[in-house]
DNA sequence: TACACTAATTATAATGATTACAAAGTAGTA
DNA sequence: TACTACTTTGTAATCATTATAATTAGTGTA
């Protein structure tokens, strides 16, 4: 079922005149198949046994690549390092204050926030950003537990 | 004016035990004043003048102390490095995708989209963050001209 | 006001993510 | 198959942020 996106992705690439390498494919399968939105490094790791040689300049290369053409968001937080979320429908993200787990949620999008934020401030808008924090129920129950 | 909003903010310090040093005081003056957003580095050479001795290190501690009582928030985008707010009401942040350019607006809160993540995720939400991406009138303008 | 206690500052080193660069390799086209 | 520009690789460099230890200085109390 993710084939069908995974070739609309490598499709979109093509399109854009990017080349398909091996290495490509597989930073593009993983960000796809997974759910953790994961970090640069956590690709690389990932990816370390099926390609033991491929560098960390590769993941950072291609992320910028992927992002070039909106295949893939950057998540960025407080913390270290960014996150990396595939494109699918559009989705947003809770996250845990306590643990930093990040959940993903559907809400309709905010036309009229965008609509407003235009309209005060004369920008032409191209999108948005928007995510949530909480606790998540699993640090809510060690909190009432301790 | 902004006179009282620093006097609430020391307040604030005082009231969690935090003490009162000279670069406190002008680096939450200079986070006050300033409309710009700016990075930790930006305030060090701002006050660099006035405290040839400050240490970098005083500026990002002071930012964490601000950042624990909510005096500041902190943005993070795909940048290289973090800016930061004096929170005074409530507002959010449109950005142009051309310059970097941030500006300021103002919406009624979201609430609506807290309480569906809340509902969907189970999570108990804190709070949330909001921006908008665009092109600014100056760089649109730029565009149009080329 | 002076003292003591403890937190804050400074200076510097360390860490860790991300980027730059040059050499070697390869996807895609003719 | 051969060419060529784009990619990868390996490594070094950069840059923001944090850690550490020694020194300094707020602030409550006598």
């Amino acid at each position: 079922m993710s084939e069908v996106i995974l070739k609309d992705a490598l499709n979109t690439l093509k399109g854009s005149g990017v080349r398909i390498t091996p290495q490509r494919h597989a930073i593009l399968e993983y960000l796809i198949s997974s759910k953790s939105h994961p970090t640069a490094d956590e690709i690389y790791k990932s990816l370390a046994s099926e390609f033991p040689n491929m560098s960390v300049a590769t993941v950072y290369n291609n992320l910028r690549v992927f992002l070039g053409v909106n295949l893939i968001k950057e998540l960025t937080f407080g913390d270290v390092s960014s996150r990396f979320d595939f494109v699918t429908h559009d989705h947003y993200h809770i996250i845990c204050d306590e643990c930093g787990k990040i959940v993903d949620f559907h809400h309709p999008g905010l036309e009229e926030v965008e609509y407003l934020a235009s309209h005060v401030t004369g920008f032409k808008v191209n999108s948005h950003r928007l995510e949530v924090y909480g606790v998540c129920p699993t640090c809510a129950a060690n909190e009432k537990a301790n």
